[in-house]
DNA sequence: CGTTCTCTTGAATATGCTCAAAGATGGTGG
DNA sequence: CCACCATCTTTGAGCATATTCAAGAGAACG
């Protein structure tokens, strides 16, 4: 029965994934330790499973370094990408509103390092800081943005669009060279549709001179322009 | 300048329509008379805009009585709906945390009664009560979820289980008979078909026992069974 | 350096879309 | 109260697009 991190180590290595994440970053040193110290450090290797579906959680999962996929299982046992945990991003928060079992496999893409912070705790640690549960609104609400762009993107029958308006969203972060979150065919499941066609689109974009593919895993936009003219909206 | 509610007019209304409300339901009598009263109700009639895309947004919106339908309009004049306001729904959310602009069209379908609550008086009421973020955080996580499940069905070309997984989720509200909450060319857009493939898929359904209509607005599922067995997952 | 996985390329097929028109439905005004 | 009109829905046929199936090229890994 361990009841807390009072075991003589420190809980430095808490402290600094706590410190990552950014609906912590606004609160005080104090506080800081006191989110720290109900909180579990979790590691896995590539390829190892955070959880899987079928899981009963109460527990939200904040990735620290690394990288996580969130997929489903299809009926025909083809993987469907939800999302790619980058650091910062968390996953777990509607478990902690209704007794919920996990939809989907949560895998490690990389060595990565997680800290996990129970229901109980972090609904105590709301009501003791305010200003976290602002923080957490923003960052769902940020969340439920992309859900429902992805959702209304999705819906557009053409591949092209669909992916031009994906690309869009991706350099808007970052500054003309893209680097892809996850491989092509898990892009491809994402964007849903098969590698072949998202081979052959992005085959399309070059020879149209709107991107340069650099390696396997990056994107450079050339054209910002004509990518917006073929994204929606 | 009008400041506040107290021109000798009850807040009955506004009352009325925050008690209603699922994210205002569990407060004591007292906070919901302070809910009451920085709120303010609004009107629209069928086909009355409640706010437009491009406009600068810092107030939630929540349905009372009557019907709200959120879409963007693509490049070719296309409606694509994101969403549906029934009774008790709410829109805005994103606003609320980040400045920025709606980027879809609110109309009301039908005679609708809403009740507003701007950014500062709800970040006022949060910090008042506790209680209240739990709850915002709750629905939030509900239309996360409904969203990221709606994207992940979206990415799935083919028509059918789009639609057989849709059906299964509004099935599982109401038991067997469901109603649909917009019209079928409005449906169509929202599970990216055109309302001429929804029409053949809804036939291919009805031929095989699965469903069966009534009216234009209601369906019944007959075989729970070979809905789930079309549906993804 | 070879093995394995990922990615690309090529053809045939199938599925959904587009265009067109007819059939329901519901609301409105005479 | 009924007829008319606008809108929504369905049905049909040809066409475009993406999928499927198959095989080869290219990286990454031990």
């Amino acid at each position: 029965m361990e009841h807390g991190h009072q075991h003589g180590h420190s809980i430095e290595r808490e402290l600094e994934c706590v410190s990552q994440v950014p609906i912590f970053q606004s609160l005080a040193e104090e506080q800081l330790l006191s989110v720290a110290q109900v909180t579990r450090p979790i590691h896995a290797v590539r390829g190892g499973a955070v959880f899987n579906a079928g899981e009963v959680s109460q527990t939200l999962y904040i990735v620290n370094t690394g990288q996580v996929r969130l997929y489903h299982l299809s009926a025909e046992g083809k993987e469907q990408v939800l999302r790619v945990l980058n650091p910062g991003d968390f996953v777990g928060e509607i478990a902690l509103f209704t007794d919920e079992i996990h939809g989907s496999y949560a895998e490690a893409t990389m060595t990565t390092e997680l800290c996990t912070i129970s229901r109980e705790s972090l609904t105590n640690l709301i009501s003791r800081m305010p200003p976290l549960s602002m923080h957490l609104l923003g960052a769902l609400a940020d969340r439920l943005k992309a859900a429902e762009r992805q959702a209304t993107l999705m819906a557009i029958p053409d591949a092209l669009p669909r992916l031009a308006g994906y690309l869009q969203v991706l350099s808007h972060d970052q500054s003309g060279v893209v680097d892809l979150p996850m491989s092509k065919q898990d892009l491809a499941a994402y964007l849903g549709m098969t590698p072949e066609s998202l081979s052959r689109k992005l085959h399309q974009l070059v020879s149209d001179g709107v991107i340069e593919t650099i390696g396997r895993r990056q994107i450079k936009v050339l054209a910002v322009n004509d990518l917006a003219a073929l994204a929606p909206q």
